[in-house]
DNA sequence: AGTTGTGAACTGATTCACAGCC
DNA sequence: GGCTGTGAATCAGTTCACAACT
């Protein structure tokens, strides 16, 4: 099974608008959708949609499109959605409290299975129904709780010293919301959330009176 | 003045990191820095930053490197933080709030001058220290407090319309929270930041056991 | 008719390599 | 010695255009 030929970055991220815009179809009712409706919705070309999908399979049935229950199958399968993941999230400041409650999280697979935070005044407290346990608990749980993805919700001045923790607790994946570039070794990937970033791109297209818009991730 | 020649789209996002980057170093008393020495910071070659930095103008001083206060000073005109932006806030749900006790949004010069909800129970409540006024005041509050930004932090299914009524009132430029492309006429800048989309690229990453890090905005 | 999948052409971005400067 | 700025070359990603299929 070589078939594996490249996938380009950009692709990768469109995937899961396509799965979005496909599961809201379908919840309409819709039982296909071509590329050329999917790439209008996203402000994409068809070649672009049928080229990404391509990459992994031909799914499509000609002179019909793609029928949207095998796509949206075939989708969370290629993206890892289907699965489930255990995450660690450490820092209970804004951004981790409003990861506490913010469902999507759990939607998309990944289970918050334990929080940590350095700051004595709030450990072993309970916040939005998850106790918060002490740094020094970490390697313990992810190891016992099964834990493979580390989200880190701590101030820069932190953000590379809780990264490698997770990492020699054995981690594969962080999500880190630290405005901060985190340099991890291989086989661990990172995927950042930074929003000084995103203010900035804003500020600079509106000064610039620029016109388009800028998928941010 | 015709020298603005073209600006790559991955040029304005690098901009951000390499502000952060030298401030950074500034505050640690280092008066020059080299593209070399950025580009390592920040996982970059060289090349890359003396070619995005030259977009804007010769700030480099051959044999020398950048100045880092210079530097700041260029960097924060062109992407616009050295001014301020009044900024509505629409949705106080978990974002929204977090939102609102963030500190970053202030630093890089954006005000939240008013927070809307279409809630009855918390309209006219005061949550984290702002009002929280009502929907349809937002057009006249948007033209009274001159606010130029719409933050977007309301469920996927009523962005569009929020979207439209910010701009019908003004706005210039959206941060968009949703899960939701958002669709915009000219003259109006957007950029999304998207939760599921970067939860998925980690999945996606960590299934395949995929190396590299990814910045997402 | 309508649609997919894909090689070819094209566009855009990155890296290379070096002239010019300190 | 070290460093910037930049044209040229390379690489990556997107769009085009069409054969194959329903």
């Amino acid at each position: 099974m070589p078939p594996r030929p490249k996938i380009p970055r950009p692709t990768v991220k469109r995937l899961s608008l396509y799965l979005r815009e496909i599961e809201t179809r379908s919840e309409l009712g819709h039982k296909t959708i071509s590329s050329k409706q999917l790439g209008q919705a996203l402000g994409l070309t068809d070649a672009q949609v049928r080229k990404d999908l391509a990459c992994f399979g031909n799914f499509g049935h000609p002179g019909v499109g793609y029928q949207t229950t095998e796509l949206i199958a075939e989708l969370r399968n290629i993206l890892g959605t289907d699965r489930q993941w255990n995450a660690a999230l450490v820092g209970v400041g804004n951004i981790g409290r409003a990861l506490m409650s913010y469902g999507r999280f759990r939607r998309k697979g990944f289970d918050i299975a334990a929080v940590f935070d350095s700051d004595p005044t709030i450990v072993d407290q309970d916040i939005a129904g998850h106790h918060v346990h002490s740094m020094k608990d970490l390697a313990g749980l992810v190891k016992e709780r099964d834990i493979k993805i580390g989200v880190v919700a701590v101030p820069a001045a932190h953000a590379q010293q809780v990264a490698d923790q997770l990492i020699a607790a054995g981690v594969l994946g962080i999500l880190n919301f630290a405005p901060k570039r985190l340099d991890v070794h291989d086989k661990v990937s990172v995927v950042s959330v930074d929003f000084s970033v995103a203010l900035e791109q804003l500020a600079f297209q509106v000064s610039l009176g620029l016109v388009g818009s800028l998928e941010e991730g």
